[in-house]
RNA sequence: GGCGCUAUCGUCUAGGGGUUAGGACGGAAGAUUCUCAAUCUUCAAACCCGGGUUCGAUUCCCGGUAGCGCUACCA
């Protein structure tokens, strides 16, 4: 191990996923509390990949996490950092332990520990190991080790008294000794458990603040045990409530979208996740500021804002963060990501510049609820080969009569010089008076015949931004839809 | 089962010994009439239950209940 030489006024922080090929939102809420208040206090953030079982650890397995991390915008300063390249360290802990008598090798096969934990459960006892090789005098066991005899490290619980911690949000936490079992440390095949190799990372690590979910909690005692017994500091604990599916029992893929990458998918807005995720267990001092940029949460997050209750993660409240999110976002700094949208569906922009493109997606971003909106529903607005909504024809275009009036229209549209929102409006109504209809009708009926939908920006805005000509063109086309 | 944690509108939450218990999402109604998934206005909606402490508990304490978590040679 390194010796500890950073002042501790720079708290170190650690995100410590295991590679399960995606990003869950749970993980991602705990990675972004630490990123939160790792650059609200200036401290360090380290990514280290708790790889520690082999079976479930790849290469592609890790990838996934760090897609996920990238996507929704959180970096880290350190790492990452792989347990698996850790082993030796962890060996030599467990090794330490033994000498110390802090731990004891344990001889017992896995199956035979099992086996009389069922028994005792069946008998109605205790269902914990039951110290069977703890009694081993530590010379034999040391022969039967050199002899080349399987063994695992078992911690050594005492056997009364408590262990307590104090957590940074659920207060003093403390547990009977009693009810812990003489955990395993290390494996018969020498690799860590969670529990060991944890510790000795953040020990090595040396990180001062640990921020994890409260699935967590129960184990925090197995750990500070540890800590003491390896002679370092505790660091502090923060333990953050979980995210709950709608049904309220544990979020998973039975609940829709677990992977972080399902909502880029989806259309949602990376910033608008983050902010929906970081209101998920954390309140900022005035509770009214929901709509908040990085640099608010950053400055606000504390870890006394975070709630001790499981939180419901509400689908419908994410929508509103994204929707308010694209309003507020400026045009240009959307457009790389609605391109993204554009590519997947094949559309090709008829906009011949950037600018005109942003002006087009200014018009249609108050209506729109996520990113796919911009190649689906708005592909009108972009595109001259788009869909054209039944139910907006059924509503506003059923009439031949209308539809004729449009035509009639557009060859009065043809002749204009001028070509803008007021002149296009004054058009339309003196045509309408004309005609002795109401403006509505015939302003509804070109809104279908222009767009492909029911819903859209004020029509006459509408037509300015698509232009004279493909105005007369769509308008011309209202007798064939 | 044992142990731990938690409990305010449907959801996210604020608050806290005396309040009309506040906000947001969602919901409902209305306005606008150029559509609505836009905008504006209004409304409905909560302190889990039982004891105790107290002049007074939603708030503090205890118990119950419920939910979640942990209880692996998974992390």
């Amino acid at each position: 191990m390194t010796s500890n030489s950073l002042p501790e006024s720079i708290p170190r922080l650690r995100f410590a996923p295991s590679p399960t090929g995606y990003l869950h939102v749970g993980g991602a809420r705990t990675a972004l509390f630490n990123w939160l208040f790792a650059r609200h206090y200036r401290g360090t953030l380290v990514l280290r990949i708790e790889d520690t079982d082999v079976e479930r650890s790849t290469a592609e397995m890790v990838e996934g996490i760090l897609v996920g991390l990238r996507w929704l915008g959180i970096d880290w300063d350190e790492g990452p950092y792989f347990q698996s390249q850790r082993m030796d360290l962890y060996r030599e802990a467990a090794q330490r332990l033994v000498e110390s008598g802090h731990a004891y090798y344990c001889f017992c096969t896995r199956e035979e520990s099992e086996q009389r934990r069922a028994q005792a459960q069946a008998e109605g006892g205790d269902p914990q190991y039951d110290r069977k090789c703890r009694a081993i005098p530590p010379e034999q066991a040391k022969a039967r080790r050199d002899a080349g005899e399987a063994a695992a490290i078992r911690f050594a619980v005492p056997e009364s008294g408590g262990t307590f911690f104090d957590d940074a949000v659920f207060g003093r936490v403390e547990f009977a000794n009693s009810e812990l079992e003489d955990f395993v440390l290390l494996r018969s095949d020498g690799g860590p458990t969670y529990h060991l190799s944890v510790v000795v990372d953040d020990i090595d690590m040396h990180m001062t603040h640990i921020l994890r979910g409260a699935d967590h909690l129960s184990n925090t005692p197995k750990q500070v045990m540890l800590y003491q017994a390896l002679g370092a500091p505790l660091p502090v604990f923060a333990h953050v409530p979980l995210i709950l599916g709608p049904d309220k029992t544990r979020l998973s893929k039975r609940h829709g979208a677990t992977s972080v990458i399902a909502y880029k998918e989806e259309g949602i807005v990376p910033e608008a996740f983050r902010n929906f995720l970081a209101l998920l267990g954390w309140t900022p001092p005035d509770s009214s500021q929901e709509l908040m940029d990085d640099r608010a949460m950053i400055d606000l997050f504390d870890l006394s804002g975070i709630a001790k209750s499981n939180a419901i993660f509400d689908r419908g409240k994410l929508d509103w963060f994204n929707t308010e999110y694209i309003r507020a976002c400026p045009a240009v700094q959307l457009l790389p990501l609605i391109e993204e949208e554009w590519k997947k569906v094949d559309l090709i922009p008829f906009q011949t510049s950037r600018d005109a493109m942003a002006a087009t997606v200014d018009l249609v971003k108050p209506r729109a609820r996520n990113l796919k909106d911009f190649a689906t529903l708005f592909r009108a607005y972009f595109s001259d080969s788009f869909d054209v909504d039944p139910v907006a024809v059924q509503k506003f275009l059923k009439d031949n009569a209308v539809r004729e009036m449009l035509v009639d229209l557009a060859s009065h549209y043809e002749q204009e010089t001028e070509f803008s929102e007021a002149s296009t409006e004054k058009v339309l109504r003196e045509f309408a008076a004309h005609k002795n209809v109401k403006a509505g009708l015939l302003i509804n009926a070109a809104r279908v015949a222009l767009t492909g939908q029911g819903v859209a920006p004020s029509l006459f805005a509408v037509m300015a931004n698509l232009g004279q000509e493909r105005t007369v063109a769509r308008l011309k086309n209202a007798t064939n839809l």
